[in-house]
DNA sequence: CAAACAAGTGAATCATGATTCACTTGTTTG
DNA sequence: CAAACAAGTGAATCATGATTCACTTGTTTG
């Protein structure tokens, strides 16, 4: 009778390819991307290095991959803010405010996924998912502009340089930290101003 | 008597090291800082790859020294459109259709010098000339907020967010050429309302 | 011209991590 | 238990360009 994989091995599989992920985004935590060597991720999880090439085609593969999941939750996070009841403008706000304040709660992650010098595979997905942001912006931009909220704009371009500036100004306060609340503040406000937000009181 | 450079040589000198910056602008014009390795330099310019390291301590400087004269072009030239005569939101304008339409005319030096992955000493240059535009910015805005002319606002947070805005909505468009006209108008109308121009007409 | 020096050369070496692979250890089946 | 297989190992190898250096060529001076 053959081999055959049984459930234990499995689960132990699967334990140990998510132990070398935590391992890989807890080196990246603390040193972004640059600290992520097969190396080190080997010795963080306590296996050799040979057996995370078992786990990983090669290093863009699990970089890639620890970028990814690290990324869908920000984006999760804006997306949720952005599907929240109210108005365009205070979806907006409070997908500017979701995203900055989630920056702050954990800096060197944010500053690597949103601007550390990485590898090109790693940027490829940087760039995918910067139009992942921009797209949900678009729909509520063009939603926006479509109801007489928003003044008239190309919600493509809108939404681009909104991802833009978030990513941008966010990069002197995340380590020089100042007061995170008033940032955070300005920063919304500054997106509101930009999609132009028709004031109707 | 001792060896003594003449100025005939020294004239030489002067032209072989810019010979070679040509050369390694126009690789970088052509395929961005990955094309710029010694080799292609040394061979772009009829010269050893040696001969490269007489003019430059080692590649670093050399990249370095390419972003930033081609950097310090674009500077001087938003810098320009900020100093013009007309008001705050006038020269704001000008800075931004500067900056769109200088980026429209060589794509793919602008790709590299916004947003290619270089290495570490080239991508630190680039973080310190974001803060130059951002202080130029900077000190626009701060004129308008005290005048009254633009909304109340954080200068500094507000230039950076404009920078950012600036690089990032251009990326699209700078590989997928569309209309720039109308690009470059929608930008600068996104950086006009993002610092709140009071429209007092 | 020849001594003294600097510029130019490119094959060989180096540096940095990723990747491989011959081998060991653990699991499954009859 | 032993055959059949997969997971785990880490020292050795590889890949990619940068960098060096022993040597050649050109320049300057008396």
């Amino acid at each position: 009778m053959a081999y055959r994989e049984t459930p234990m091995v499995t689960q132990r599989k699967l334990a140990q390819k998510s132990g070398l992920l935590h391992a890989a985004e807890s080196l990246v935590r603390e040193g972004g991307f640059a600290a992520l060597t097969i190396q080190a991720v080997a010795s963080q999880a306590g296996v050799g290095v040979g057996t995370v090439y078992r786990y990983f085609r090669n290093k863009d593969e699990l970089s890639t991959e620890v970028f990814r999941r690290a990324t869908i939750r920000e984006v999760e996070a804006v997306k949720a803010a952005l599907q929240l009841d109210g108005s365009v403008a205070a979806r907006l706000a409070a997908a500017a405010e979701t995203f900055a304040q989630r920056a702050f709660g954990a800096p060197k992650l944010a500053w690597a996924l949103i601007a550390e010098p990485v590898d090109p595979a790693v940027d490829h997905a940087r760039l995918q998912y910067r139009r992942t942001y921009s797209a949900l912006f678009e729909a509520v931009i063009a939603e926006g502009v479509e109801s007489g909220v928003l003044q008239e704009q190309i919600p493509s371009l809108s939404a681009a340089a909104l991802v833009g500036a978030m990513a941008e100004s966010l990069l002197g306060p995340l380590d020089h930290p100042s007061c995170n609340e008033v940032t955070t503040a300005a920063l919304r406000d500054f997106c509101l101003r930009a999609v132009g937000v028709i004031d109707n009181s």
